[in-house]
DNA sequence: AATGAATGAGCTTTCATTCAT
DNA sequence: GATGAATGAAAGCTCATTCAT
């Protein structure tokens, strides 16, 4: 990529990185479309391959800026060490709704990132997603899992949550308006379900 | 699509329609190319155009085909009224792994199905996705759900055994080789897990 | 082509003279589709050619063949030397629907024969097409031009006759059922009209 | 279509607009190709369709445009009501010689979207088409018909004397360059013949 | 810096032609 | 002899990418 996108207007790279974000955790990485993207933001084709040698730059870059605006997101909520687990895994979630306000499309677009499979971008974001997922497991490793430990599974336990919490926010996109607070009481309830039954 | 087609040698029919179901399987629709399955199963691409009027076509008879071949299977795997809940699920892995001795890809296929958001299609499946999702919640619903109920959030817990089924799946897709077993052997675990905690 | 296909039983043979005539007549020669001629004459693609080589050979064969009856019939209207051209330019027409009988649609296939212009086939037909013009143009100098020599643009005179009844027969067979009747007599009556004239 | 087209330098509409008139006059909807039109104008293939939505947008466009551009040059012609019909019908044709300077197929074109039959376009150039046909007659209906109407047959008279211009012009673009005046002269020479007839 | 017209490789689809039965 | 399944070159069309302005 142009290291000149960074001297851009901060509101325009949002405004271009928002579109790109949209469309690319929509659609994923192949189908997403530069039309679409212009469309979304109204900037111009020319200028995305100004700042962003191809789709695959763009991808890398946005995909690698997302996952560090997340990081530092989960950072500045400092969480503390020793926090119950089920209360840090929600505090998570919490955290990614903060990130909507700048990046409405970003928790969608994160799940996208990990499931993106394209031989064409795997590798280049490879590094970032699992930076992501290392600092996201520090963050659980912290957590008070003595409740947790006291079933031999907890592992599986806790797999298990995961996937359930990525499921409602696909949900929550579908739907037509993202309600970050419908979303936030759904994964509450799941939360306690599980922890009624340790 | 061309009745013509059910006329082929089954052998060829089926070479077919795992071409298909592998390629739409691992791309989604839009992104499936007819090239792709071309090379997946030797058939030219001619041949695919003069049996299905065009890919949407294509896609519709596939995802119809699989979705009905799935709910014969599960109907022969005569799942009793009353069975346990937790083995009737497993049962249910059980009846996948045997679909994949005629389509390997069906299982996986299924979930992407369900998935598929393309306007391009999504009405033309509508109805037998429907039925599928019926059929399946029609031997869910047979199920003994004594030891369940006893957790009053017994509905949250069987979405989140869902979600993780259907996670480990495709892990296992990703993986180099499909191991059934591997698989099923996971399944149990995480059904196990959940049973305990009851 | 393969000279076997007059082995064929002659109903054989005209149905599927028919078929190509109807078809490459309403379309030319490039826009004829193989499939509209096996629907319309229910004869097998692989027939087609097996007795000729490619859609080149079968244009080149159905329309040598419809010249060269179109020229036998002419032949055998026995229009007498000394004729009054008028009269003659209209036995010829009459000529022409008793060509309908056995080929509905050669009236209309010899007029698209001299249109045609395909590189493809426009040089196969060159000499077949132009003994028939021979014939034609023989036929014709055998009138009474007296009448019309009177005035001295007779030439430009038996163009525009022969332009006119082109446009006529097209017409027709663009009208739901050809009506022979009704076509001779538009003839008779812009024949008529040029009579007057002189 | 796309508006912005009009927004390209004149000079590039017209290159596209001929290298499209060219190859449909040419060939017909059906078999008009859009390489041929590439290599006929030297634009490539892909603007024509960020103008155009497909094949028949474009014919629907160029045919409409020929025939507006048509019109409006017969109304420029300033052909006074009046005029013995014969100069009137040389007249429309010189006008079509006008036609030529800017749009060399033009005139050819003309004839070939009256004869156009292809139910893909039939009906969306139905309109320009009976306008243009109505123009046309428009002004033939202010022509002075006195000399014409001494003879009873008058109207049949006429249309024999359009088929033969017709044909007259098909024979000029098939010569390997058109010559207009030639031409002007064929026509002169056609209509001097019914003149002096009567 | 910014635009969007312009390109051509690649995708879906058609169709003359071949070939196993 | 007869069929129609099978093929692949070419047509219509899309989309990432380039480039003149």
């Amino acid at each position: 990529m142009n290291e000149k996108f960074y001297s851009l207007k901060k509101e325009k790279q949002d405004k271009m990185i928002n579109g790109a974000m949209q469309i690319f955790a929509k659609y994923g990485y192949r189908h997403a479309s530069t039309d679409e993207m212009v469309r979304a933001c109204g900037v111009s084709k020319g200028l995305w391959f100004h700042y962003f040698e191809n789709k695959t730059g763009l991808y890398s870059f946005v995909a690698s800026y997302g996952l560090k605006y997340a990081m530092l997101e989960l950072n500045m909520a400092q969480i503390k060490s020793g926090t119950d687990y089920f209360e840090l895994r929600y505090k998570v979630e919490e955290c990614k709704m903060v990130m909507m306000e700048k990046y409405p499309y970003l928790p969608l677009f994160l799940y996208s990132i990990v499931r993106e499979e394209d031989p064409e971008v795997a590798d280049l974001i490879k590094e970032p997603r699992q930076k992501y997922a290392e600092a996201l497991s520090n963050i659980k490793m912290q957590a008070d899992y003595s409740t947790l430990m006291r079933h031999e599974d907890y592992l599986l336990l806790i797999d298990m949550l995961d996937y359930s919490i990525e499921a409602l926010m696909n949900d929550s996109y579908r739907s037509p308006v993202f309600s970050p607070e419908r979303y936030l009481m759904e994964v509450k309830k799941h939360i306690s379900a599980l922890q009624k039954l340790l």
